[in-house]
DNA sequence: GCTTGTCCTTGCGGCAGCGCAAGTTGGGTG
DNA sequence: CACCCAACTTGCGCTGCCGCAAGGACAAGC
C-alpha cells in the first residue's frame, strides 16, 4: 500500500502539535478510501472496526428511527474525525455517513486508538475538544428545536452550513455541496414541503437563490436577523 | 482543609482503574461544597475556573435563550462529572446547573485537568467515554424531538428519569427528586400545560401517580409501549 | 429528442398542541 | 390554624405546520 504523505494532514488542527515522526508512524497505519457520491462509508448499527478522518468531500450523517424516519445528525467537513466509536467505547456505529459529494476518507483500525492516546495524549486532548464542540452543537440544536419556530431554525441551519461549507461567488455565498430540500428538512425537524415554502418566500425577497440541490445565500444580514427572530415582515 | 476520604469515590466507574496513590493525589487537590436546593453551582456564561463531580443530590442543567426561554439540557446524577469546560477547551460554562435537591459536589481547579490527563491517561479515556455517551444522548433527544409527537417524547423522558433516578416503592418506582411539570416540559420541548394534561390522562389510566413535584410510575410496561408509539388507546 | 426518474413547488384542509385565563390544591410559614 | 404562594389543573379558541395530492422543472440516459 502506498505511503500517505504527511502534507495531506499536516495543516489540520487535530495534528497541530504532533511531532513529524509520530505523525508518520500514525499515517503508516492508515489506509485511504474513495467514496462515490451517494455511497455510505459504513452503516448504522454495524460493528465498529475502524475510525475515520474526512480528507476531501462532504458527508451527511443520518440516523433512522425504528419506523424508518430519517434525520440528519450532522454534516462532516474535510478535516473532521468521524466514526470514532472506539474512543467512546462503543462497539457499533450510531449513524450512517453518506457521501453527499465524492469523498476521500482515511481509515485506521480500532486498536490503533489506544496506542495513539498512550503515545500522544495531546491528540486525545484535541479529539476531546472536538467531541466537546460537537456536544455543544447538539445542545444548541436541541435548544433551537425547543424554542424556535420553523423559519428561524431553517435560518440557523443555513447559516451554519454557510460557515462550514460556504464558497464565495459573484452573487453571494454558495453552499458547496449538493443539498436537497429534503436534507434541510431532516436537519431542522420539519418537512420538505415547509422548507420549500420557506425558500420560495426567501427567494422572492432576494435573500437566497435556490435550485435543484443547490443553494446560494445573497443576503446574510437578512438571514441573520431572521435567525434572531426579528420579524422583518414585508 | 479536611482530607477527603478515598472511599467516597472509589466505587465510581470514572476512577475504576486508578491506583490508590493517584486517587489520593487527586483528592488532595479537591474541595467539597454543599449546594442547597434551588441554588446554582455556577452560572451560564461565567468564566470556567473549576470542574466538578456530583457526589450526592441531583442537578438540573439549564440553558436560557436570548429571549429568556429556558430549557433543561440534562440531569446530573451522583457520580457524574459536570462543568468540565477545561476538557473541552472552553473558557466559559455553557449552562447553569441548579440543585433540584440538596447536593454535595467536589471541585477541582482547572489547571489540574492537564496534569491528570498526563499522569493518568486512563481517566481521560473514561472521561471521553462519558462525553461520548452524553453526545449519544443528545442525538437521541434530537431524533425524538424531530420525529415523535409530544406524548411519546414525554414517555421517553420519564423512562429515562426512572433509569437515572428511580427508587422502588410499594406502589411502583418513584422519581427520587423534586420534579415539576414545568421541568418535564423543559426537557421535552413542550409546555407545562400539555405535560399536565398528559399526566392527568396517564393517571386516570393508572400508569402513573402524580403530585406536587412528585412522580411515581406504576406501570412501566404501558409507558414503554407509549414510548414505542404503539397507540394503545382506551 | 424523447423518456424517465428525481427533485421541487404550491394549494388546501385538518389537527396537535400552544397560549390565555380562571380556578384549585397542597405545603410551608408565622 | 389560618394564611399565602407556588404548583398544578382544565376549558376554550386559535394557528403554525403537517399531510395529501397534483403538477412542473430539471438532469441523465437511451
Amino acid at each position: 500500500m502506498a505511503d500517505i504523505d504527511r502534507s495531506l494532514v499536516r495543516s489540520l488542527p487535530l495534528f497541530a502539535n504532533m511531532a513529524d515522526a509520530d505523525l508518520d508512524r500514525l499515517l503508516a497505519r492508515a489506509t485511504m478510501r474513495r467514496v462515490p457520491a451517494g455511497e455510505a462509508v459504513f452503516e448504522q448499527g454495524q460493528k465498529a472496526t475502524q475510525f475515520f478522518l474526512l480528507l476531501h468531500g462532504r458527508l451527511k450523517v443520518t440516523q433512522v428511527t425504528s419506523e424508518g424516519q430519517q434525520i440528519i445528525v450532522r454534516v462532516v467537513n474535510p478535516g473532521d474525525l468521524f466514526g470514532f466509536a472506539p474512543a467512546l467505547q462503543r462497539d457499533d456505529y450510531p449513524g450512517t455517513p453518506t457521501a453527499a459529494a465524492e469523498s476521500v476518507v482515511m481509515c485506521w483500525p480500532n486498536e490503533v486508538w489506544g496506542s495513539i492516546v498512550e503515545q500522544n495524549p495531546q491528540l486525545a486532548v484535541n479529539a476531546m475538544k472536538t467531541i466537546g464542540q460537537r456536544l455543544q452543537e447538539a445542545h444548541t440544536r436541541i435548544r433551537e428545536m425547543s424554542t424556535e419556530e420553523v423559519e428561524r431554525r431553517v435560518a440557523h441551519a443555513v447559516l451554519r452550513l454557510m460557515d462550514q461549507a460556504g464558497r464565495r461567488e459573484a452573487e453571494g455565498v454558495r453552499i458547496d455541496f449538493p443539498l436537497s430540500r429534503q436534507d434541510v428538512a431532516e436537519m431542522t425537524a420539519t418537512t420538505l414541503h415547509t422548507v420549500s415554502r420557506i425558500f420560495s418566500a426567501w427567494e422572492s425577497q432576494g435573500i437566497v437563490k435556490g435550485g435543484r440541490q443547490k443553494l446560494l445565500v445573497r443576503d446574510r444580514k437578512r438571514l441573520e436577523s431572521l435567525a434572531e427572530g426579528l420579524a422583518d415582515k414585508d
